[in-house]
DNA sequence: CACCAGGCAAGTA
DNA sequence: TACTTGCATGGT
């Protein structure tokens, strides 16, 4: 099968119906990889009221959450959920932040995508799709995030294998199409914006973009 | 009330 | 390597 086509054709319909989404919704580099680690098998409006309230105490920023107290910022990520291993990750990361680039985001995101990529995995609490997002969505390279609607979405349209891991999935989007930033954010963005709107109750859902391939199948609890 | 959400790491066999 | 468990809030 030509898996290229299959993902062109799942970009077009999504694309065509949602649209431009310019992810990631932030107002910074830094904010999205706070939100990247916030986000970590939470809701997001559940990491939007975590942002603001960092926003409202003057801590969105490298400086400020190195100087922030562990135990002090758990209490205002509270909203996020996992809140004390969130701190202690956000602190992981602002460390390595300020140990390897001064806590500079524009010499952290001037490094080669591997080498990049394999020191963010070093970081306490980055995986890979925390690494993927921050380095797709704040440092602009051309990466494929794969998160749980990814995997959902490959599934139900039989793309891959129910047991393929992070690497595999990955694989499905960057050995089938060009490596560009600009196009694997879109594409991942509309991934997600469809996992969000097309509710988990079939009974609830408004017609899926995507209804249109395999037609011949019945309807699942899931519809992406 | 139960179930889920844009994961990750540590422990066990 | 493969499987299990802890982490926690807020929305439906």
């Amino acid at each position: 099968m030509d898996c290229r086509n299959d993902l062109l054709r799942i970009y077009g319909l999504l694309d065509g119906h949602f649209g431009d989404l310019h992810w990631w919704p932030a107002e910074e580099p830094f904010e999205v990889m706070v939100g990247a680690i916030l986000t970590q098998n939470t809701a997001w409006a559940n990491v939007e009221k975590a942002i603001a309230a960092l926003k409202g105490n003057r801590l969105l920023s490298p400086e400020a959450l190195s100087r922030i107290d562990e135990g002090t910022l758990a209490r205002i990520i509270r909203p996020s959920g996992y809140y004390n291993v969130k701190a202690q990750r956000l602190k992981s990361f602002v460390r390595f932040l300020q140990e390897e680039y001064a806590g500079d985001i524009g010499i952290m995101s001037a490094e080669e995508l591997p080498t990049l990529r394999d020191k963010l995995l070093g970081v306490q609490g980055i995986g890979q799709e925390t690494a993927d997002s921050i380095l797709l969505y704040a440092c602009g390279k051309p990466v494929f995030v794969c998160d749980a609607y990814t995997r959902r979405i490959l599934q139900r349209h039989g793309l891959i294998d129910d047991d393929a891991d992070y690497h595999r999935i990955q694989e499905m989007f960057m050995d089938h199409l060009p490596h560009d930033a600009a196009l694997f954010n879109q594409f991942h963005a509309l991934i997600v914006y469809a996992g969000k709107t097309f509710c988990r109750k079939v009974s609830k859902c408004e017609p899926c973009p995507l209804r249109t391939l395999h037609a011949e199948r019945p309807p699942l609890p899931r519809c992406t």
